[in-house]
DNA sequence: CGTATGCTCAAACGATCGTTTGAACCGGTC
DNA sequence: GACCGGTTCAAACGATCGTTTGAGCATACG
């Protein structure tokens, strides 16, 4: 009736571990069950056991990692959120610091791939879990930059945090030019990332 | 020996044209070849038979676009590099505008979908095959932005630039919150993403 | 002990994939 | 007419996919 405990961690997690690696490397669809299942050292039929089907390993992907890092930028925002002091810079590093964070541990860098991938995949099936799971974060952090933005319109304001959400998916996919070297430390290299990001947000965000 | 005109178009386009469409809605891997050379009209081993492979086709249908759209970019930027009264704005719409422009022809928009998921792919084949067969635009492009914007160091520009190309590229995938209203056309629309795009490209490049 | 329950395992299922095959067809040349 | 290179066609190939099956194992409980 409990779990087990013998191994150091259990089938559900090491197959969950092995899914954010190898998805973010070969996709979804080319990701197989088969090189899914041997990389993590469970059998084949684990994955219908524990999931029951593929897609819904898929989306527990998302679900353990996204409700994580909403839920950080959530806290975070409510501690500024509505205060007089507060400035463009503290609500965009309530929304970019925790996702960079998330690329902290090893496999979290993976994940912001997956999330990439995800959102060229274009699926509007994702598209809607997205939307109904974490919608009220992006509508919580839309409505504190309507308050330090109100010169900006409606539609305006859309536009603009449209495209910085763009960059902010685009930089942390790590598909860009930029590359950490070698002699600087991952540490380093993610806060100059949040600190070129949020620079460059208050910009464009701000400009007449 | 010479190809045959009795069809509008030849057998070669019409897997071309479904490829493209079919590609942006499924993916690369999702999109089969029985579902595009049904789409397409022809047979089954068409695409083995002009193409190769599948691989091959996928390579052609980059290869026709950016062609396209990479030389067209560098005939806008030769229009105004060098130029003492060049603006950031000018250099921008050199670089944004072919692109939304790719986007006007029905198949085009599709096309942008096709390049933002290959970007999530992330795969090194077609990294490599990018950087080899257009590396040279960006360059010249990069080193017009270093004119107009001597007091950036080389670190620092790149940063910029790789951030502008992660909104531009959101921005064209079509997947953010901004959608086309029915009331505003197909034109007008891509003429306001260009302004949103340049404005905010213009500020998140050359702020302090 | 016996039985029930949660889990793992090897093996197989049907479906679908990219690719290949060999015959049929078609326009042009002798 | 016969011939030929270029193209299309239906059919099949082997491989791989996600999923299911049923036996086997370990632990918990009476």
């Amino acid at each position: 009736m409990f779990l087990t405990v013998n191994s150091s961690v259990s089938t559900k997690d090491r197959i969950l571990g092995a899914a954010e690696v190898l998805f973010a490397q070969r996709g979804f669809d080319g990701a197989s069950l088969r090189q899914l299942t041997s990389a993590a050292g469970v059998n084949l039929a684990a994955v219908n056991y524990h999931f029951g089907s593929k897609d819904k390993l898929v989306e527990e992907v998302f679900r353990r990692r996204l409700d994580a890092l909403n839920a950080t930028r959530l806290v975070e925002l409510d501690k500024i959120a509505g205060a007089e002091k507060t400035t463009l810079e503290d609500v965009l590093g309530a929304y970019i610091r925790p996702a960079l964070d998330l690329s902290h541990d090893g496999s979290g860098s993976l994940f912001m791939r997956v999330l990439a991938r995800a959102f060229a995949e274009h699926d509007d099936t994702l598209r809607q879990f997205l939307s109904a799971n974490y919608g009220h974060v992006m509508r919580q952090f839309t409505a504190e930059f309507a308050r330090l933005l109100p010169q900006l319109s409606k539609p305006e304001l859309y536009w603009r945090i449209d495209l910085v959400t763009g960059a902010l998916t685009h930089a942390m996919s790590g598909f860009g030019m930029i590359q950490r070297k070698n002699d600087v430390s991952e540490h380093t290299h993610r806060e100059q990332t949040a600190q070129h990001l949020i620079r460059f947000s208050v910009a464009g965000l701000s400009h007449p």
